[in-house]
DNA sequence: ACTGACTCGTAC
DNA sequence: GACGTACGAGTCAGTT
């Protein structure tokens, strides 16, 4: 007996593609996730099931039998993003050269064809295995011979059906499947089925009936709301059952030898296995009996590198020199540290350029720290005007090093590390050795974390800190060019050049510049929290006749929900909420509930702003926090150790963390924040005539939209229109629907979705806008800013609804805070600029989104307030004015409204 | 002791 | 499930 594995090509390459990061590609950019997946599939079929015989079943794109019957069959199917068409290419490229049969048929989908090839082999007593992800197939179980493998998500997760797997599985025998899954219908199909009426019922139905006709012939048997909607839909119930039945008969003139494995195309399998970069796929196909005839796989090189180590002063100077007098094309720099990257002392740095093919040099920061001043004035030459282009990867982080020695570094060309985000911001990281594999196809032994770096080797798996570090100098400079590339052919070179580039070195600035803190004031602030919280815990106890961790989620919702027997609102994954908006529902039910209000304000407060802040206070009384270019991915730019991007604002008590935030004694702070920035934004983009004027003639921008929404004069908007229309505005951005709107507003969802109806009949481009991003970031893939940032979504094309859904919102939003974080961005940049160029003593110390904050000495008081200014509202031009407001004052909080 | 998942809460 | 982007504190369960 013969063995004959069937494959649904399709529905496998999907979920391999749904099942794996779209961030899985080649040096060259060829998203290879679904083929990925897909291959190593095949293998392992191949390598457990051993079939004598195979072929992979494809639909063909264009209409079948059931578009006829069923106008809207399969209409609500988006079509397949790029990255994945292109992969179903490689997929049939990977078969071809592994001699696998593929076939298809015009006018039927791969079901039926698989359906037509099962039959035939099950009547000629071959054993049948079809490989899908599709249920359809169930229905085919019917035989003893024929077993369905149904792939339930990702690429490993198999179950294997045979006659009584289906029956457990959905209820019902395969012959019924069609008619039972007709009663249910099938989304992925666009076939609605009886509303009432889920999996267990439609099985039910079928089973206890035996089928449709007798389903329909005893309607009067069942419940009155049931019999009413079954014979309603009777007649498209019918049509479904139609179209789920396989076609067995579909003309194919393929016999049982067309579907024997051909030999491999060994050259066409390494070459394109090459070209996939499936190195290790590749050695797993020896498992399936093709090591005889396959050329061994080019070797995965490593990148090389010797190390010449600097050991005098002298030898640093002339390296330093040489590298200045011959001017390499590229000089390959990388930065090492004695602990954090940027935060602690440097402990050296390596360079790596073609003057020295192959071979780094290492120089030992203690040469750059010693009482001779020639090696650091001999670097600051070679990284100052004139110098070759520096390349290099975490260049903030090398600029607050050399910083510490009075190197200025003014010659970066490029940082692999922003570049490689700028190239695909939704990855969680931009590791050098992950990039140069990427982009250049070569592997780099990097430390295996930065901790480990300077350390004993004692594992021989690493090597000395010099070796390491001239080999990522090599590696930069290696990859550099090929990330030039990508960012020149991605359109993302001026984005690169004309604001993030520049604003590494703001950045640096910033964080070497740190910000003045009042720790004396800050320590009695946290002393008072303390004593609250203590207090409050004690009175939660007493209140709750228990004492337990406050602080603790579950032991929480025991205290409330079990032992007190107050009543649940809102679900987590784990249990009953305890989150604030619960709790406030709560109020009036237990005295304990405004006890534990009280208690999480003040603990959030004390724990993560009054111990949090003091732990991050510098030797130098300021806090240096760390700005990330490289996380958002919208853009924007984040905070860490600690986020000053977050330090409260919205109540009196949590704002006094604000006044601990002060400037270099005899300096005062000068804020500056954009008014309104991303609603302005959507203005531009949306080009709404409304919103524009709104912003046009200057006056309060939500009584204005009030006045429009609830169709009042300006004068009469009361604060509660005014309020709601705030909300809305401020939750346009994030893609906020009714029911999000009501919660927020504690309104009835069909009163909130009344005002958003009456917002987009006042503003009707704003919808249109909306709709349009999402249309052109799923027909594309990613989202793009007016500057060309760029953004992949891929769940635009999943088949979950909700993540569809949320895809939707991330695309509608990546728009509109992309492009304030851009203007933003650029404003930073022109404002340091400025700083410069007018050799003030002013400084940029810190940002926050639309926010920056300057030190200023008195004197300059007037200029900078005409600068900034100025600066930040010639940013962008919009078509709405960006307006600044600006304030001075002796701390954070003095100087804000 | 460390780590990741989870919940909660702060900002723009 | 329902509002996007971050970071961090604290708890808990699982692993070393």
């Amino acid at each position: 007996m013969a063995k004959l594995l069937l494959l649904d090509g399709h529905s496998l390459t999907y979920r391999a593609f749904f099942a794996l990061p779209t961030d899985m590609a080649t040096a060259s950019g060829q998203v290879t996730n679904a083929v990925f997946g897909f291959t190593s599939m095949l293998i392992n079929l191949l390598r457990d099931h051993e079939p004598d015989r195979i072929a992979v079943a494809f639909d063909r794109a264009e209409p079948t039998f059931r578009h006829q019957l069923v106008p809207s069959y399969k209409a609500q199917r988006e079509e397949a993003p790029d990255i994945l068409r292109q992969q179903l290419g490689l997929v049939r490229q990977v078969l071809e050269a592994l001699g696998i049969p593929m076939i298809d048929a015009a006018g039927f989908e791969a079901d039926d064809v698989i359906a037509t090839l099962a039959t035939r082999a099950a009547q000629a007593g071959d054993e049948v295995i079809i490989v899908t992800g599709d249920r359809d197939t169930y229905q085919l179980v019917c035989d003893p011979l024929v077993k369905v493998l149904y792939n339930r998500r990702g690429v490993s997760d198999y179950v294997l059906y045979d006659e009584a797997g289906i029956r457990e599985r959905t209820g019902v025998s395969p012959t019924e499947y069609p008619e039972y899954a007709a009663l249910r219908g099938d989304p992925s199909d666009n076939l609605p089925g009886v509303p009432g009426v889920g999996e267990k019922t439609a099985a039910k139905l079928i089973t206890t009936h035996g089928g449709l006709d007798g389903v329909f012939a005893n309607l009067a048997a069942l419940t009155p709301k049931l019999r009413a909607n079954l014979a309603e839909h009777e007649k498209h119930v019918r049509r479904n059952a139609e179209v789920m039945v396989l076609l067995r008969d579909v003309p194919l003139e393929v016999g049982p030898d067309d579907l024997a494995r051909r030999p491999f195309e060994a050259e066409t399998v390494r070459d394109l296995f090459n070209f996939l970069e499936f190195r290790s796929l590749y050695q797993r196909l020896s498992e399936v009996g093709a090591h005889a005839g396959l050329p061994p796989a080019e070797e995965a090189a490593t990148l090389e590198c010797g190390v010449r180590e600097t050991t005098s002063t002298d030898d640093a100077v002339a390296l330093f020199e040489r590298l200045a007098r011959e001017v390499p094309e590229r000089l390959g720099l990388v930065a090492r540290f004695a602990g954090d990257p940027g935060r602690s002392p440097l402990s050296g740095l390596a360079v790596a350029t073609q003057l020295d093919p192959g071979e780094g040099a290492w120089v030992p920061a203690a040469l750059l720290t010693t009482d001779d001043p020639a090696p650091r004035e001999a670097l600051a030459r070679l990284l100052g005007p004139g110098g070759p282009p520096l390349v290099t990867h975490g260049a903030k982080a090398l600029m607050r090093g050399l910083g510490n020695l009075d190197v200025d570094v003014r010659t970066l060309d490029l940082d692999t590390e922003v570049a490689g985000y700028l190239l695909d911001p939704a990855e969680s990281s931009y590791l050098l050795g992950e990039l140069l594999s990427r982009y250049v196809g070569l592997g780099l032994e990097e430390p295996s974390s930065p901790a480990a770096e300077g350390r004993l080797d004692l594992d021989g798996a690493g090597d000395a800190l010099p070796a390491e570090a001239a080999r990522s100098a090599l590696a930069v400079a290696r990859l550099a060019p090929a990330v030039g590339q990508a960012l020149s052919d991605q359109g993302l070179s001026r984005l690169y050049e004309e604001v993030e580039r520049p604003l590494v070195r703001v950045l640096a600035r910033m964080e070497t510049a740190g910000v003045g803190v009042d720790v004396e004031y800050l320590r009695q602030l946290n002393q008072g929290l303390v004593a609250d919280a203590a207090r409050l815990e004690a009175e939660i106890h007493e209140a709750a006749g228990e004492v337990f961790l406050v602080n603790s989620t579950p032991q929480l919702r025991a205290v409330l929900f079990d032992k007190l027997g107050l009543a649940p609102n809102k679900r987590t994954k784990t249990g009953f909420s305890t989150d604030a908006s619960s709790l406030e529902k709560l109020r009036d039910q237990h005295p304990v509930i405004e006890l534990l209000l009280r208690y999480r304000e003040v603990e959030k407060l004390r724990s993560t702003y009054g111990e949090g802040l003091v732990a991050e206070v510098a030797d130098d009384g300021r806090i240096h926090a760390t700005f990330h270019q490289t996380v958002a991915r919208t853009g924007r730019l984040s905070s860490d150790r600690p986020n000053l991007h977050n330090i409260p604002v919205r109540t009196d008590e949590g704002r006094r963390f604000r006044r601990a935030f002060v400037p270099a004694p005899g300096y005062e702070l000068l804020v500056a924040d954009y008014n309104q920035i991303e609603l302005r934004v959507i203005a531009h983009l949306a080009e709404d005539p409304g919103l524009v004027e709104a912003f046009e003639a200057g006056r309060d921008i939500h009584t204005t939209t009030a006045a429009r929404v609830f169709g009042v004069d300006d004068t009469e908007v009361t604060p509660g229109q005014r309020a709601k229309a705030k909300m809305v505005s401020y939750g346009l951005a994030y893609g906020m629907e009714s029911y999000g709107l009501a919660q927020r507003l504690a309104i009835p969802v069909a009163e909130a979705q009344d005002i958003l109806d009456a917002y987009f009949v006042a503003f009707p481009r704003v919808r249109a806008y909306m709709e349009a991003t999402v249309a052109e970031a799923r027909q594309r893939g990613y989202t793009e800013t007016l500057m060309g940032r760029r953004r992949p979504i891929p769940e635009l094309s999943s088949p979950n609804y909700r993540i569809r859904q949320a895809g939707e919102r991330q695309a509608m939003n990546a728009g509109i805070q992309g492009l304030a974080a851009d203007i933003f961005k650029v404003a930073l940049v022109a404002l340091d600029g400025r700083l410069e160029a007018e050799g003030v003593r002013s400084r940029l110390v810190l940002q926050v989104h639309d926010e920056v904050i300057l030190e200023v000495p008195p004197d300059e008081h007037d200029t900078m307030a005409e600068l900034v200014e100025a600066t930040m509202a010639g940013a962008c031009e919009l078509s709405v004015p960006l307006e600044v407001n600006l304030s001075f004052g002796a701390s954070w909080a003095d100087a804000k409204g």
